[in-house]
DNA sequence: TAGTTCTTGTCAAAGATTGTCTAAATCTAG
DNA sequence: CTAGATTTAGACAATCTTTGACAAGAACTA
């Protein structure tokens, strides 16, 4: 599941326009389009908003927009994987 | 194991100063200390020379090193484990 | 065809990262 | 203790990246 493909249909779910989701976000339409179509992410701050917007769980939201970070950081290196693992532990034992 | 530590226990065992290692990787001694003092992030093309200039298996420490950069992405969120597991699935789901 | 919706390209402003310099702190040998 | 060497910290401009906004074009709809 791709963040941008997600809340595209989401938004296409609730019948809302760009322009709609735009003001709800306080931005213009051209923003959420790129977001839509995966050319910029979203900060945090419009994670936010569009899971108010668009009643999306934000902890949900949130995760989604993480992972994709996390991909983009090792998408395509050879020791992808490994690093992911690596970080994975760390974090885990970062919690005990 | 911290990339950091890493570096500075490596470059001890080869009893190189910081000076000489700074040598080798074109920069100053304070940026290397940086490095060892994680103030810094070494660009990749300085983890490939630290590999050459400290004996070390180029992938391990750019596992190490990746994995550092996909650690500070989600450290300290609370959705950080669900994200990071998110992500190695598409990493996995590409490589098929 | 006119009006609306969506997309694309561009740009300056803001923000983050980088390398380098200087000087202070720490260490070590004599 | 001192002198010299090594390491660390602070500051800064230069560079690179990200961001929001605008304008104009493309695609869609009635």
């Amino acid at each position: 599941m791709i963040l941008s493909e997600f809340l595209k249909s989401k938004r296409e779910t609730k019948n809302l326009l760009l322009r709609e989701v735009a003001s709800m976000i306080d931005t213009d339409t051209a923003l959420i389009s790129k977001i839509e179509k995966g050319d910029r992410k979203p900060t945090r701050e419009q994670i936010e908003k569009l899971a108010l917007a668009l009643d999306i769980e934000y902890n949900k939201l949130l995760t989604l927009w993480l992972s994709e970070k996390v991909y983009e950081e090792v998408n395509g290196e050879e020791m992808a994987i490994d690093a992911i693992k690596l970080a994975l532990k760390r974090v885990k034992s970062d919690k005990q």
